[in-house]
DNA sequence: CAAACAATCCCCTAAAAACATGATTTTCAG
DNA sequence: CTGAAAATCATGTTTTTAGGGGATTGTTTG
């Protein structure tokens, strides 16, 4: 008699992936899928998992939402959230629900019955990089910028390129060029997108 | 007997600039420059102009700040915000703290001209552009988005690229560079920058 | 005064995004 | 059932960034 397993996701790879992942462990066993909320639901009237891997965005209804009902209706089951977003307020909002556990799409099969071993014993489960945001999210580090960098941050939100900050602030695109890339160091940022929400996220906005 | 201007910003060549715009005004009397705040209080303490042109961005001193000061203690004196940016904040900013009007270093003569007998007329002056973005700040039009938008509008903004967004989503990443192009479109912006930035002020995030 | 910092400028390469255009398949609501 | 909307994929060009150097001028400050 093993853990009884089904998972609810709209992408169909998905679920095959982790189907073929769990199909050689013993003492799983497999319920099967849904993939919108309301095909999970009426699955759920007739029979109830162990454990329920939940996608959180689904087509017809917020995974998030999803999570709190089932959990009012059947709180014995261990909901892992599944995700492509390594994204703290999604896995915050999640465990406010009460989802027991939250992985990430691109999670390995040791993870995955990692998960269900943990939840099912009434632990929570959060993924190596899931944990990371969450520590993270508590040392908002703010990086110290310069007057100019500052100007030139906003303008960067603005949409503006080198050149066109360049000749609003009458300089050299290079020494925008030099600016920009500074302020990518500063906040460890990938990108001028990653760079401006990091400034909406730290306040400087 | 013209009218009495004194300029403080740290550009010389804007100083320059201005300057030379309006020597030949016969009715413009040009007081002199500041490049800091300090010298600019300093100045001010012994001569008062009719009007004074301010930059927002002063290296020792936020000008929003300064011109609530000043026009604390010297409340005769007309400001005219100067300033690259053509953000609503700053031109809300300075005109709570009672700036008259606001005009971009882009301006031509003809603006700056018409914005000082504007504001000796004891009217404020915006230049089109300052005006274009009070305007459109009451009109904040959040365009519709679909579920496939919105999480590569998250990915976008946590600063991945398309490809490793097609690798989180499991789709190609021409797909997701659609998916870019539709958003920027649908924002009007010009660049993942912006991008971002809308997302952060309409809400979507 | 020397060191640190800020601001300025330049060159180079490779990666990524922006722009244009077109097309197929799925999904969904009327 | 059917048409509109959404999601998918492709190809090619141009512009902009990202990432790596390095360098000069001021200013500030211990």
């Amino acid at each position: 008699m093993g853990i009884r397993i089904f998972i609810t996701d709209d992408h169909y790879m998905i679920i095959e992936g982790i189907r073929s992942l769990l199909q050689d462990e013993k003492n799983i066993e497999w319920l099967g899928h849904a993939m919108t909320a309301d095909s999970c639901l009426a699955f759920l009237k007739k029979q109830q998992p162990d454990v329920l891997l939940l996608d959180v965005n689904l087509p017809d209804k917020s995974g998030i939402d999803l999570c709190k009902e089932i959990k009012t209706r059947y709180p014995k089951i261990q909901i892992i959230a599944l995700s492509s977003f390594n994204q703290q307020s999604f896995i915050q909002k999640m465990l406010d629900n009460r989802a027991s556990g939250y992985v990430l799409k691109n999670a390995s099969k040791e993870e995955i019955i990692n998960a269900i071993e943990t939840v099912i014993e009434g632990d929570i489960f959060l993924s190596q990089e899931a944990a990371l945001v969450m520590d993270q999210c508590d040392i908002p580090k703010t990086p110290i910028i310069t007057r100019r960098e500052k100007e030139v941050l906003l303008l960067i939100a603005s949409g503006l390129t080198n050149l066109e900050i360049a000749e609003k602030l009458f300089i050299s695109s290079a020494t925008v060029d030099t600016h920009r890339k500074n302020l990518l160091a500063k906040f460890e940022a990938k990108n001028s997108a990653s760079l401006v929400r990091l400034a909406y996220e730290l306040n400087i906005v």
